[in-house]
DNA sequence: TCATTTTTTGACCGCATGGCCAGAATCTAG
DNA sequence: CTAGATTCTGGCCATGCGGTCAAAAAATGA
């Protein structure tokens, strides 16, 4: 049986679902651990404990492993943080939430923060263009756009630019996350709630 | 003659110098065209005309040809920038100045921008450690730190974290840059503007 | 039990990389 | 003009990569 992205018709099999569980996190591991540009196929398959042609036999590159790392991660990370953003009421408060909750998950789980992080930032297709880069950004700036909006709507936040806010907003919590990496002695949380206050402060009315 | 980062004793050659030049030229060229992982000293070689041996000769490996690329484009934007931001008074003008002299400077060599940030995000050490990572911004943050501080001494500006500041500061004009690169339509003044707009207001007094 | 299918192994392929080097070409002094 | 130093070329090397494959091993089911 040919891995597919989707199963198409047929059903995976048991094996193959437990497998590919299995190389995905050993991937996460690996790539966490050396950085994505040295997280080979040799190293993943290390790793995982199997041999290389296993990988190739249960995905249909390394690409596609990627793909599966990627939403794999992102489901979790929403699925953690999102019920949190849901209960707010007001704009602020789910620009606070969104910034410690990220926070918070990155203390809960380093690892794929970290291996996300590595795929967007080094992944490139065929051509050499990023596969994960700005265009995949999108979706989160828009969301957040959207969130700006309506706070300017009914005159909770000033009026503003809200592309580049939220490609600030985004920049600033990809930024605290990389310098924690770096430092991890550093109180994540309380870099949070710094930052959730100087981008109040940017928005809020005069 | 072998190549030394620092002519010591003996003065470099002409002719020395001007390859050195040259291939530097054609790195920036080439990493702000393919991207720096792609950009082989092959490539690199080829951009330039010249045999993929002269690079060998000139330089001691591929590690210190992009060292200086890095001083030499650090070297040009500093000279470039540094004198409008010195000409001004206030710690708030003086971000005004970072931020719109940074994209000013984006505009006027986009190409040597792109170079230094593909260096940032992807040199890697033997070890496979970030060779130009946080740690290289650390005099960045110093800086940027010692004007936040001037600025809270006098009461022009509110009390705050500064290295959270300083981490953002940055984030938020690397991400202007990237995102300016992502979507060259955009007006990247009218986005340094209002960035600069963002980070006033998060840290002037209530 | 035993034939069939699924899964795994380990060797192997083509390719690109950074670096090396013998010899040729060029430049420079005496 | 000529001998020596400098510079350049083009081929070569070892390494690591993603991917493929025949054959072995394991699981499956009649």
């Amino acid at each position: 049986m040919r891995s597919k992205n989707e199963p198409s018709g047929q059903k995976r099999s048991f094996i193959e679902e437990a497998r590919r569980e299995q190389i995905i996190a050993a991937a996460i591991e690996t790539i966490a651990a050396v950085g994505f540009p040295r997280a080979s196929l040799a190293r993943i398959a290390a790793t995982a404990g199997v041999s290389k042609g296993v990988i190739s036999y249960h995905f249909a590159g390394k690409d596609e492993l990627v793909d599966q790392v990627v939403t794999t991660v992102y489901t979790d990370i929403a699925d953690t943080i999102l019920p949190g953003i849901l209960e707010q009421e007001t704009a602020t408060d789910i620009l606070r939430a969104h910034v410690t909750g990220v926070a918070e998950y990155a203390l809960a789980h380093p690892d794929r923060l970290r291996t996300v992080t590595e795929i967007f930032v080094h992944a490139r297709g065929a051509d050499g263009t990023p596969r994960y880069g700005v265009v995949a950004a999108e979706p989160l700036y828009e969301s957040l756009e959207g969130l700006y909006r309506e706070g300017q709507r009914n005159g909770e936040l000033r009026v503003f630019d809200p592309r580049v806010m939220a490609v600030t907003q985004q920049a600033g919590i990809d930024a605290m996350f990389g310098y924690w990496l770096a430092h991890p002695d550093t109180d994540l949380l309380a870099h949070a709630r710094e930052l959730a206050d100087l981008f109040v402060r940017a928005i809020r009315p005069d």
